[in-house]
DNA sequence: TCTGGGGTCCTAGGACCC
DNA sequence: TCTGGGGTCCTAGGACCC
Protein backbone atom coordinates (compact mmCIF):
# COMPACT_ATOMS: atom_id res chain seq x y z
CA UNK A 1 0.00 0.00 0.00
CA UNK A 2 1.20 3.30 -0.66
CA UNK A 3 0.21 6.75 1.29
CA UNK A 4 0.23 10.45 0.50
CA UNK A 5 0.77 12.71 3.30
CA UNK A 6 0.34 16.46 2.32
CA UNK A 7 0.24 19.47 4.31
CA UNK A 8 -3.03 21.25 4.70
CA UNK A 9 -2.94 24.48 2.98
CA UNK A 10 0.52 24.89 3.80
CA UNK A 11 2.15 28.17 3.21
CA UNK A 12 -1.11 29.45 5.42
CA UNK A 13 -0.04 26.92 7.83
CA UNK A 14 3.65 27.87 7.65
CA UNK A 15 2.44 31.50 9.01
CA UNK A 16 0.23 30.41 11.08
CA UNK A 17 2.48 28.92 13.03
CA UNK A 18 4.02 31.89 14.39
CA UNK A 19 0.90 33.90 14.61
CA UNK A 20 -1.72 31.48 16.86
CA UNK A 21 -4.10 34.19 16.46
CA UNK A 22 -4.70 33.63 13.02
CA UNK A 23 -5.49 29.74 14.15
CA UNK A 24 -9.13 29.92 13.07
CA UNK A 25 -9.17 32.92 11.13
CA UNK A 26 -9.25 33.27 7.19
CA UNK A 27 -5.48 33.42 5.76
CA UNK A 28 -4.23 33.47 2.24
CA UNK A 29 -0.58 34.01 1.02
CA UNK A 30 0.27 35.49 -2.74
CA UNK A 31 2.37 34.22 -5.17
CA UNK A 32 5.75 36.34 -5.79
CA UNK A 33 4.86 39.71 -7.30
CA UNK A 34 1.69 39.47 -4.91
CA UNK A 35 0.30 38.51 -8.21
CA UNK A 36 -2.10 35.57 -7.41
CA UNK A 37 -3.18 33.72 -4.67
CA UNK A 38 -1.56 30.57 -4.03
CA UNK A 39 -2.35 29.06 -0.82
CA UNK A 40 -5.82 29.86 1.14
CA UNK A 41 -6.83 28.67 4.31
CA UNK A 42 -10.55 26.57 4.75
CA UNK A 43 -12.34 29.67 6.34
CA UNK A 44 -10.71 31.97 3.38
CA UNK A 45 -12.41 29.33 0.93
CA UNK A 46 -15.40 30.08 2.42
CA UNK A 47 -15.25 33.71 2.24
CA UNK A 48 -15.10 32.59 -1.45
CA UNK A 49 -11.81 33.69 -1.65
CA UNK A 50 -10.84 32.01 -5.27
CA UNK A 51 -7.57 29.65 -5.52
CA UNK A 52 -5.05 30.56 -7.80
CA UNK A 53 -7.15 33.54 -9.21
CA UNK A 54 -5.48 37.14 -9.45
CA UNK A 55 -5.09 39.21 -5.57
CA UNK A 56 -6.62 42.35 -7.25
CA UNK A 57 -10.03 40.56 -7.92
CA UNK A 58 -9.90 38.75 -4.50
CA UNK A 59 -9.04 42.07 -2.65
CA UNK A 60 -12.31 43.57 -1.73
CA UNK A 61 -13.34 40.29 -0.49
CA UNK A 62 -10.01 40.15 1.53
CA UNK A 63 -10.65 43.70 2.37
CA UNK A 64 -13.79 43.51 3.84
CA UNK A 65 -13.96 40.55 5.93
CA UNK A 66 -10.29 40.98 7.22
CA UNK A 67 -8.34 38.16 5.89
CA UNK A 68 -4.65 37.83 7.00
CA UNK A 69 -2.49 38.00 3.81
CA UNK A 70 1.25 37.32 3.10
CA UNK A 71 3.55 37.66 0.13
CA UNK A 72 5.52 34.45 0.15
CA UNK A 73 8.44 33.30 2.52
CA UNK A 74 10.21 31.26 0.82
CA UNK A 75 12.88 30.32 3.37
CA UNK A 76 10.01 29.89 6.12
CA UNK A 77 8.35 27.11 3.93
CA UNK A 78 11.83 25.39 2.76
CA UNK A 79 12.60 25.17 6.21
CA UNK A 80 9.80 24.21 7.83
CA UNK A 81 8.84 21.47 4.76
CA UNK A 82 12.39 20.11 5.77
CA UNK A 83 11.34 19.74 8.93
CA UNK A 84 8.04 17.77 8.30
CA UNK A 85 10.13 15.56 5.62
CA UNK A 86 12.91 14.61 8.86
CA UNK A 87 10.07 13.51 10.80
CA UNK A 88 8.79 11.05 8.33
CA UNK A 89 12.16 10.07 7.86
CA UNK A 90 12.80 8.75 11.44
CA UNK A 91 9.16 7.37 11.28
CA UNK A 92 9.29 5.39 8.03
CA UNK A 93 12.97 5.37 7.14
CA UNK A 94 14.44 7.01 4.53
CA UNK A 95 13.99 4.29 1.41
CA UNK A 96 10.28 4.56 1.83
CA UNK A 97 9.74 8.34 1.34
CA UNK A 98 9.59 10.14 -2.22
CA UNK A 99 9.46 13.80 -1.08
CA UNK A 100 7.39 14.90 -4.15
CA UNK A 101 6.32 18.85 -3.66
CA UNK A 102 7.32 21.11 -1.15
CA UNK A 103 4.25 19.79 0.97
CA UNK A 104 3.85 16.17 -0.26
CA UNK A 105 5.31 13.27 0.24
CA UNK A 106 4.69 9.20 -1.07
CA UNK A 107 5.39 6.73 1.43
CA UNK A 108 5.73 3.47 0.65
CA UNK A 109 3.72 1.46 3.46
CA UNK A 110 4.48 -2.44 2.00
CA UNK A 111 6.68 -3.03 5.55
CA UNK A 112 3.15 -2.48 7.42
CA UNK A 113 1.28 -5.52 5.70
CA UNK A 114 -0.02 -6.53 9.31
CA UNK A 115 -0.94 -3.78 10.77
CA UNK A 116 -4.23 -1.29 10.84
CA UNK A 117 -3.30 1.22 8.16
CA UNK A 118 -5.87 3.58 9.65
CA UNK A 119 -4.49 3.54 12.90
CA UNK A 120 -0.91 3.53 11.40
CA UNK A 121 -1.77 6.58 9.49
CA UNK A 122 -3.45 8.45 12.53
CA UNK A 123 0.09 7.41 14.55
CA UNK A 124 2.20 8.99 11.63
CA UNK A 125 -0.21 12.08 11.46
CA UNK A 126 -0.34 12.75 15.13
CA UNK A 127 3.67 12.39 15.56
CA UNK A 128 4.11 15.31 12.44
CA UNK A 129 1.64 17.35 13.85
CA UNK A 130 3.16 17.66 17.22
CA UNK A 131 6.74 17.60 16.03
CA UNK A 132 6.21 20.67 13.44
CA UNK A 133 3.22 22.37 14.09
CA UNK A 134 1.65 21.66 10.69
CA UNK A 135 -1.18 19.57 10.04
CA UNK A 136 -1.13 17.34 7.66
CA UNK A 137 -3.80 14.94 5.71
CA UNK A 138 -3.22 11.43 4.76
CA UNK A 139 -4.76 9.29 1.57
CA UNK A 140 -4.12 5.49 2.01
CA UNK A 141 -4.27 3.07 -1.42
CA UNK A 142 -3.14 0.22 -3.58
CA UNK A 143 -1.95 3.05 -5.89
CA UNK A 144 -0.24 6.50 -6.10
CA UNK A 145 -3.02 7.99 -7.84
CA UNK A 146 -6.03 6.52 -5.61
CA UNK A 147 -3.96 7.44 -2.89
CA UNK A 148 -4.23 10.56 -3.94
CA UNK A 149 -8.24 10.12 -4.23
CA UNK A 150 -8.15 9.10 -0.68
CA UNK A 151 -6.19 11.91 0.47
CA UNK A 152 -8.53 14.79 -1.56
CA UNK A 153 -12.17 13.13 -0.04
CA UNK A 154 -10.57 12.88 2.94
CA UNK A 155 -9.50 16.64 3.22
CA UNK A 156 -13.25 17.10 2.39
CA UNK A 157 -14.57 15.44 5.19
CA UNK A 158 -12.27 16.15 8.18
CA UNK A 159 -14.44 15.61 10.78
CA UNK A 160 -15.34 12.21 10.12
CA UNK A 161 -12.12 11.18 8.86
CA UNK A 162 -10.03 12.46 11.18
CA UNK A 163 -7.54 13.23 8.59
CA UNK A 164 -7.50 9.80 6.96
CA UNK A 165 -8.03 7.41 4.74
CA UNK A 166 -7.79 4.30 3.64
CA UNK A 167 -9.18 2.51 0.75
CA UNK A 168 -8.27 -0.90 0.93
CA UNK A 169 -11.43 -2.98 -0.79
CA UNK A 170 -12.70 -2.84 -4.26
CA UNK A 171 -16.19 -1.49 -2.29
CA UNK A 172 -14.32 1.10 -0.64
CA UNK A 173 -12.49 2.03 -3.75
CA UNK A 174 -15.69 2.55 -5.84
CA UNK A 175 -17.50 4.27 -3.85
CA UNK A 176 -14.55 6.80 -3.46
CA UNK A 177 -14.17 6.99 -7.59
CA UNK A 178 -17.61 8.01 -7.76
CA UNK A 179 -17.44 10.66 -5.21
CA UNK A 180 -14.39 11.96 -7.17
CA UNK A 181 -15.07 14.20 -10.67
CA UNK A 182 -12.71 13.36 -13.23
CA UNK A 183 -11.16 16.49 -13.17
CA UNK A 184 -10.35 16.19 -9.64
CA UNK A 185 -8.22 13.04 -11.17
CA UNK A 186 -4.56 13.16 -10.29
CA UNK A 187 -2.83 13.19 -14.08
CA UNK A 188 -6.18 14.70 -15.63
CA UNK A 189 -5.56 19.03 -16.15
CA UNK A 190 -7.47 21.59 -17.84
CA UNK A 191 -7.24 19.97 -21.42
CA UNK A 192 -8.39 15.82 -20.90
CA UNK A 193 -11.20 17.59 -18.76
CA UNK A 194 -12.60 19.44 -21.06
CA UNK A 195 -11.73 16.65 -23.85
CA UNK A 196 -13.64 13.82 -21.74
CA UNK A 197 -16.80 16.65 -21.35
CA UNK A 198 -16.66 16.96 -24.80
CA UNK A 199 -16.51 13.06 -25.35
CA UNK A 200 -19.34 12.45 -23.08
CA UNK A 201 -19.92 9.59 -20.87
CA UNK A 202 -16.56 10.23 -18.79
CA UNK A 203 -17.88 12.25 -15.68
CA UNK A 204 -16.58 10.59 -12.56
CA UNK A 205 -12.94 9.09 -11.82
CA UNK A 206 -15.40 5.70 -11.71
CA UNK A 207 -16.67 6.27 -15.06
CA UNK A 208 -12.77 7.10 -16.49
CA UNK A 209 -11.50 3.71 -14.84
CA UNK A 210 -14.03 1.75 -16.65
CA UNK A 211 -12.40 2.53 -20.30
CA UNK A 212 -9.68 0.27 -21.69
CA UNK A 213 -6.26 0.91 -21.66
CA UNK A 214 -6.41 1.62 -25.64
CA UNK A 215 -8.70 3.84 -25.16
CA UNK A 216 -6.74 6.18 -22.59
CA UNK A 217 -3.43 5.29 -24.86
CA UNK A 218 -5.40 6.63 -27.73
CA UNK A 219 -6.86 9.79 -25.70
CA UNK A 220 -4.92 10.39 -22.81
CA UNK A 221 -1.60 10.68 -24.43
CA UNK A 222 -0.26 7.33 -24.75
CA UNK A 223 1.58 5.54 -22.02
CA UNK A 224 0.39 7.96 -19.54
CA UNK A 225 -3.20 7.50 -19.69
CA UNK A 226 -2.83 3.43 -19.97
CA UNK A 227 -0.93 3.83 -16.63
CA UNK A 228 -3.85 6.14 -15.65
CA UNK A 229 -6.48 3.20 -16.06
CA UNK A 230 -4.27 0.78 -14.58
CA UNK A 231 -3.57 2.55 -11.35
CA UNK A 232 -7.41 3.66 -10.89
CA UNK A 233 -7.99 -0.27 -10.51
CA UNK A 234 -5.52 -0.78 -8.33
CA UNK A 235 -2.53 -1.81 -9.77
CA UNK A 236 0.19 0.08 -9.66
CA UNK A 237 1.66 1.50 -12.59
CA UNK A 238 3.91 4.35 -11.07
CA UNK A 239 6.32 3.86 -8.23
CA UNK A 240 7.03 4.93 -5.15
CA UNK A 241 10.89 6.55 -6.66
CA UNK A 242 13.27 4.94 -4.42
CA UNK A 243 16.28 6.92 -4.82
CA UNK A 244 15.78 10.68 -4.42
CA UNK A 245 16.52 12.73 -7.80
CA UNK A 246 18.67 14.93 -6.37
CA UNK A 247 20.41 15.85 -9.88
CA UNK A 248 17.93 18.60 -11.35
CA UNK A 249 18.04 18.14 -15.51
CA UNK A 250 16.73 21.52 -16.37
CA UNK A 251 17.65 24.81 -13.72
CA UNK A 252 15.57 27.78 -13.95
CA UNK A 253 15.41 30.88 -12.70
CA UNK A 254 12.38 33.50 -14.40
CA UNK A 255 10.32 35.89 -12.29
CA UNK A 256 7.66 38.33 -13.48
CA UNK A 257 9.47 42.24 -13.39
CA UNK A 258 7.96 44.66 -10.32
CA UNK A 259 6.71 46.98 -13.04
CA UNK A 260 7.10 46.55 -17.08
CA UNK A 261 10.20 47.71 -18.32
CA UNK A 262 11.27 48.81 -21.59
CA UNK A 263 15.32 49.42 -21.58
CA UNK A 264 18.08 46.79 -22.68
CA UNK A 265 19.67 47.99 -19.29
CA UNK A 266 17.50 46.85 -17.28
CA UNK A 267 16.49 43.78 -19.03
CA UNK A 268 19.92 42.81 -19.30
CA UNK A 269 20.43 43.36 -15.20
CA UNK A 270 17.40 41.12 -14.77
CA UNK A 271 19.01 38.76 -16.89
CA UNK A 272 21.96 38.66 -15.37
CA UNK A 273 20.41 37.77 -11.85
CA UNK A 274 18.07 35.27 -13.09
CA UNK A 275 22.03 33.83 -14.19
CA UNK A 276 23.66 34.15 -11.57
CA UNK A 277 20.66 32.73 -9.57
CA UNK A 278 20.47 29.64 -11.60
CA UNK A 279 24.63 29.40 -11.68
CA UNK A 280 24.34 29.08 -7.86
CA UNK A 281 22.31 26.22 -8.21
CA UNK A 282 24.06 24.67 -10.79
CA UNK A 283 27.16 24.69 -8.61
CA UNK A 284 25.31 23.33 -5.72
CA UNK A 285 24.01 20.42 -7.50
CA UNK A 286 27.88 19.81 -8.84
CA UNK A 287 26.84 20.29 -12.28
CA UNK A 288 27.94 22.25 -15.11
CA UNK A 289 26.04 23.51 -18.29
CA UNK A 290 25.96 23.17 -22.13
CA UNK A 291 22.85 25.12 -22.81
CA UNK A 292 22.10 28.46 -22.13
CA UNK A 293 18.59 29.72 -22.84
CA UNK A 294 16.89 33.37 -22.08
CA UNK A 295 13.50 33.99 -23.01
CA UNK A 296 11.49 37.25 -22.82
CA UNK A 297 8.19 37.96 -21.94
CA UNK A 298 6.59 41.27 -23.73
CA UNK A 299 3.08 43.30 -22.36
CA UNK A 300 0.84 43.16 -25.25
CA UNK A 301 -1.71 46.46 -25.83
CA UNK A 302 -5.77 46.33 -25.03
CA UNK A 303 -6.52 42.54 -24.08
CA UNK A 304 -10.69 43.61 -24.25
CA UNK A 305 -11.21 43.01 -20.68
CA UNK A 306 -9.80 39.48 -20.58
CA UNK A 307 -6.54 38.22 -19.23
CA UNK A 308 -4.04 36.86 -22.10
CA UNK A 309 -0.18 36.16 -21.36
CA UNK A 310 2.32 38.60 -23.66
CA UNK A 311 3.93 36.60 -26.40
CA UNK A 312 7.35 34.91 -25.50
CA UNK A 313 10.36 35.05 -27.29
CA UNK A 314 13.29 32.87 -26.59
CA UNK A 315 16.51 31.91 -28.22
CA UNK A 316 19.47 29.34 -26.67
CA UNK A 317 22.96 28.84 -27.24
CA UNK A 318 25.03 25.53 -27.48
CA UNK A 319 28.16 26.22 -24.96
CA UNK A 320 31.85 24.59 -26.92
CA UNK A 321 32.89 23.79 -23.45
CA UNK A 322 30.05 23.31 -20.30
CA UNK A 323 30.53 25.37 -17.68
CA UNK A 324 29.27 26.55 -13.97
CA UNK A 325 30.69 29.87 -13.82
CA UNK A 326 28.43 32.72 -13.55
CA UNK A 327 30.76 34.97 -15.56
CA UNK A 328 31.24 32.66 -18.31
CA UNK A 329 26.85 32.20 -18.16
CA UNK A 330 25.70 35.71 -17.86
CA UNK A 331 27.79 36.46 -21.13
CA UNK A 332 26.26 33.99 -23.05
CA UNK A 333 22.93 35.33 -21.54
CA UNK A 334 23.48 38.86 -22.74
CA UNK A 335 24.08 38.11 -26.12
CA UNK A 336 21.16 36.54 -26.02
CA UNK A 337 19.62 39.18 -24.73
CA UNK A 338 20.97 41.57 -28.08
CA UNK A 339 19.31 38.71 -30.23
CA UNK A 340 15.89 38.90 -28.15
CA UNK A 341 15.33 42.39 -27.46
CA UNK A 342 13.60 44.68 -29.44
CA UNK A 343 13.21 48.59 -28.56
CA UNK A 344 9.34 48.89 -29.74
CA UNK A 345 8.32 46.30 -27.23
CA UNK A 346 7.99 46.49 -23.26
CA UNK A 347 8.98 43.92 -21.44
CA UNK A 348 6.82 41.84 -18.12
CA UNK A 349 9.33 38.57 -17.56
CA UNK A 350 12.51 37.32 -18.19
CA UNK A 351 14.32 34.30 -17.75
CA UNK A 352 17.00 32.16 -17.65
CA UNK A 353 16.97 28.26 -18.31
CA UNK A 354 20.43 25.87 -17.78
CA UNK A 355 20.35 22.65 -19.42
CA UNK A 356 22.42 20.13 -21.01
CA UNK A 357 24.39 18.82 -17.37
CA UNK A 358 27.70 17.17 -17.11
CA UNK A 359 29.85 16.44 -14.14
CA UNK A 360 31.28 19.75 -13.02
CA UNK A 361 34.16 17.08 -12.29
CA UNK A 362 34.82 16.72 -16.07
CA UNK A 363 35.64 20.27 -16.35
CA UNK A 364 38.25 20.26 -14.30
CA UNK A 365 40.07 17.66 -15.70
CA UNK A 366 39.99 18.97 -18.98
CA UNK A 367 43.49 19.62 -20.64
CA UNK A 368 42.32 22.03 -23.25
CA UNK A 369 40.95 25.19 -20.89
CA UNK A 370 42.94 27.94 -20.17
CA UNK A 371 44.36 27.92 -16.59
CA UNK A 372 42.44 30.77 -15.83
CA UNK A 373 39.05 28.27 -15.79
CA UNK A 374 40.42 26.94 -12.70
CA UNK A 375 40.89 30.44 -11.22
CA UNK A 376 37.65 30.81 -11.78
CA UNK A 377 36.05 27.90 -10.08
CA UNK A 378 37.90 28.89 -6.56
CA UNK A 379 36.32 32.15 -7.36
CA UNK A 380 33.20 30.61 -7.73
CA UNK A 381 33.46 28.40 -5.12
CA UNK A 382 33.94 31.76 -2.42
CA UNK A 383 31.31 33.00 -3.66
CA UNK A 384 28.90 30.86 -3.13
CA UNK A 385 30.72 30.09 0.48
CA UNK A 386 30.27 34.31 1.15
CA UNK A 387 26.84 34.05 0.34
CA UNK A 388 26.03 31.65 2.21
CA UNK A 389 27.45 32.13 5.25
CA UNK A 390 26.12 35.96 5.03
CA UNK A 391 22.93 35.63 3.18
CA UNK A 392 22.29 38.53 1.76
CA UNK A 393 23.96 38.19 -1.81
CA UNK A 394 27.13 40.81 -0.31
CA UNK A 395 29.11 39.56 -3.47
CA UNK A 396 27.83 40.19 -6.90
CA UNK A 397 28.08 41.16 -10.40
CA UNK A 398 28.17 44.12 -11.51
CA UNK A 399 25.92 43.23 -14.57
CA UNK A 400 23.38 42.86 -12.07
CA UNK A 401 23.53 46.62 -11.59
CA UNK A 402 22.23 48.22 -8.35
CA UNK A 403 19.66 49.75 -8.80
CA UNK A 404 16.83 47.38 -10.39
CA UNK A 405 13.85 49.19 -10.76
CA UNK A 406 12.79 45.87 -12.24
CA UNK A 407 12.58 43.97 -8.44
CA UNK A 408 9.68 41.84 -7.93
CA UNK A 409 7.07 43.48 -5.20
CA UNK A 410 7.13 41.32 -1.50
CA UNK A 411 5.35 43.58 0.51
CA UNK A 412 3.59 41.46 2.63
CA UNK A 413 6.61 39.23 3.74
CA UNK A 414 6.66 38.09 7.26
CA UNK A 415 9.99 37.59 8.91
CA UNK A 416 11.97 34.39 8.17
CA UNK A 417 12.06 33.14 11.46
CA UNK A 418 13.75 30.15 11.29
CA UNK A 419 16.52 30.99 8.43
CA UNK A 420 17.40 34.36 9.43
CA UNK A 421 19.04 35.06 13.41
CA UNK A 422 18.14 39.05 12.85
CA UNK A 423 14.33 37.81 12.34
CA UNK A 424 13.95 35.33 14.90
CA UNK A 425 10.75 34.88 16.84
CA UNK A 426 11.07 36.92 19.59
CA UNK A 427 9.46 36.28 23.24
CA UNK A 428 8.86 39.42 25.79
C1' DT B 1 -3.32 49.09 -13.49
C1' DC B 2 -2.50 44.70 -11.10
C1' DT B 3 -2.79 37.17 -13.25
C1' DG B 4 3.74 32.92 -10.13
C1' DG B 5 7.73 29.87 -10.65
C1' DG B 6 10.06 25.62 -11.31
C1' DG B 7 9.96 21.37 -12.69
C1' DT B 8 8.72 16.44 -15.10
C1' DC B 9 7.54 13.15 -18.79
C1' DC B 10 5.97 11.92 -23.36
C1' DT B 11 5.29 12.09 -28.46
C1' DA B 12 5.97 13.27 -33.20
C1' DG B 13 8.93 14.14 -36.65
C1' DG B 14 13.39 15.03 -38.80
C1' DA B 15 18.29 13.79 -39.44
C1' DC B 16 21.36 10.39 -39.65
C1' DC B 17 23.34 5.65 -39.51
C1' DC B 18 23.99 0.92 -41.41
C1' DT C 1 20.49 -0.97 -60.84
C1' DC C 2 17.86 -1.86 -56.82
C1' DT C 3 16.21 3.22 -52.52
C1' DG C 4 13.88 -0.99 -47.38
C1' DG C 5 13.66 -1.21 -42.59
C1' DG C 6 15.19 -0.60 -38.14
C1' DG C 7 17.62 1.90 -34.88
C1' DT C 8 19.31 6.18 -32.37
C1' DC C 9 19.51 10.86 -31.24
C1' DC C 10 17.75 15.34 -31.13
C1' DT C 11 14.27 19.12 -30.77
C1' DA C 12 9.87 21.37 -30.34
C1' DG C 13 5.78 21.30 -28.35
C1' DG C 14 2.07 19.60 -25.46
C1' DA C 15 0.44 17.86 -21.37
C1' DC C 16 0.80 17.50 -16.49
C1' DC C 17 2.18 18.49 -11.40
C1' DC C 18 2.44 21.58 -7.04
Amino acid sequence: MIAIIDCNSFYCSCERLFRPSLDDKPVVVLSNNDGCIVSRTDEAKALGVAMAGPYFLAKPTIEKYGVATFSSNYNLYGDLSWRVMETLRILLGEKNIEVYSVDEAFLDLSEFKHTNLYEEGLRIKNVVETWTGIKVSIGIAPTKVLSKVANRLCKKNKEATKGVMVLDTPAKISEALQATPVSDVWGIGRQYALKLKEMNAVYTAYDLSKKSAAWAHKNLGGVVGTRMISELNGIPAIEVAKEQLTQKKRIACTRMFGKTVSTITEVKQAVATYASRAAEKLRRQGSAATVVSVFVLTREPSNNGRFRHGNTYSHYTVLPIATSATNELIKHAMALVDVLYDASKQYKKAGVILSGFVPDATIQANLFVAPQQNNQRKLMSTMDNINFALRNDVVQFAATGTKRNWKMRVEMRSPRYTTRWNELFEVK
